[in-house]
DNA sequence: GCAGTAGCGCGTATGGCATACGCAGAGAGT
DNA sequence: ACTCTCTGCGTATGCCATACGCGCTACTGC
């Protein structure tokens, strides 16, 4: 079976990831790395969208043929795997003299940036915790970040999942619902306000005052662009944990 | 032009959903009707997962050809809205005489109900902001909650964003995670514990000071269930929205 | 009552997709 | 030199969404 080894039950191709898995020198040489493989697809989805990396666009654009790929990788989910994990590529070290909240701040920012510079990787199905090398490399700098906050270790893998997932569904919100604005051929600048209109267009003041109310303020026009979004929520979250932390000392 | 009638900008199928759209009585009596296309959508997915969700399964469960779904629906996105809005449901009344936390925070168990009621929902691509008819009540329900604070009604949409959006990544997490887990032929209660197994595998204390110190004290292994986390998560957001919310008064 | 016409169901066809299977040749270890 | 494993890849299977156009239905205006 080549989906395990070294009883990781890791795929084959995700040890490979992590350099273990020596080359047995037996047959020919393979032509191809990985590596290689994974910088095709990346270059796919970053030009055409995740939707256009398939098997055989990336043997093509790699000029072999299609099932030469799966000696490499035994199924598609695992080149996704692969090219996520390109697209964190490795966390930015951090400043050591920092307390917990800017550390921190930095880090959702930086996560946040490699999203924004590989959108597609938002839209990578997750069906497994994190077990590639950079996402761990990015959870072992976040931790670092709470190190030495008096949370639980529980908690701190908590408050790291909760940031990151909030990170995470930011950016495919903005992301995704600004590409597919872009693509209907509307400025993504006009997606907030033609939610807006629409919105009244379908709601009236007797089934729907609260969104009437927050309708007629105009507040949908000018929201301010997806940054302060964001900066609003991490803002919001950070707050609270730092309530809990304070609550314990 | 099918995709587009009374200047909504909406397709025609969702315009349907909202009641809009009479029947022409021009040609011959449709045999199908939205609601039962979408409810045997539904049913497959509850079934057989969203991936099991064809065109022509949908067709053949309602014993009519393939083509024919496509009179009331002009792609399958159109359909898998539909089916998103169907598993939201509307949302529960909501008691009047509570503040805005706690009911903000049934409202968010609610939302996580409906998720975990239908699983394959967090999986729907999104690809605009929430205007199908039940996403747009349920909206209408949490902007209601927050309707005696002190927030403008940006910072109410903007808090209303932050938690729905952390419910879905929250149910994401949970139920795709384990389902696939359980899939692998592994009971869902040892997902995170073989997680940390693979962790210790794969990390060494140099490499990954915080991970090893995280996985030393086993709390990896007594997480309390995913129902905790989400627990954890929304009490630390609401949190941060009480401390803006202190801070405005 | 009758023609026109819009809406309906669906058969057929196109062009994609992931991937199972097995073959031919490479090349290291014996 | 022989064997055995690993390589690349041609072929084939069975999915998928959906464009197009035909024949039919049943209502509207005459």
């Amino acid at each position: 079976m080549a989906t395990e080894e070294s009883g990781t039950g890791l795929p084959a191709s995700i040890e490979a990831a992590w350099g273990l898995r020596e080359r047995p020198g037996k047959g020919p040489r393979p032509g191809l790395t990985l590596g290689r493989i994974v910088d095709a697809a990346v270059g796919i989805a970053s030009a055409d969208g995740l939707g256009a990396v398939s098997m055989s666009r990336v043997a093509s654009e790699l000029g072999v043929s299609t099932m030469s790929l799966y000696r490499y990788v035994s199924a598609k989910d695992e080149l996704l795997m692969l090219m996520e994990d390109a697209a964190y590529g490795p966390p930015p070290p951090g400043e050591p003299g920092k307390d917990w909240r800017s550390g921190f701040t930095d880090w959702a920012r930086a996560l946040r940036t490699a999203y924004a510079r590989h959108p597609w990787a938002v839209n990578v199905p997750i069906s497994a915790p994190p077990s590639t090398p950079n996402s761990v490399a990015w959870m072992e700098r976040g931790l670092a970040c709470l190190r030495r906050t008096n949370l639980s270790e529980g908690e701190k893998i908590s408050v790291l999942m909760l940031v990151s997932g909030f990170v995470r569904n930011e950016a495919r919100m903005t992301f995704d619902i600004l590409a597919a604005h872009r693509r209907k051929g509307q400025s993504p600048e006009s997606a907030m306000a033609s939610w807006a209109k629409l919105l009244e267009k379908l709601t009236d003041a007797e089934h729907f005052p609260a969104v009437t109310a927050a309708l007629r303020t105009g507040e949908f026009e000018t929201p301010g662009g997806p940054d302060d979004e964001f900066v609003f929520g991490l803002e919001r979250i950070l707050d609270g944990v730092e309530a809990l932390i304070s609550a314990r000392s």
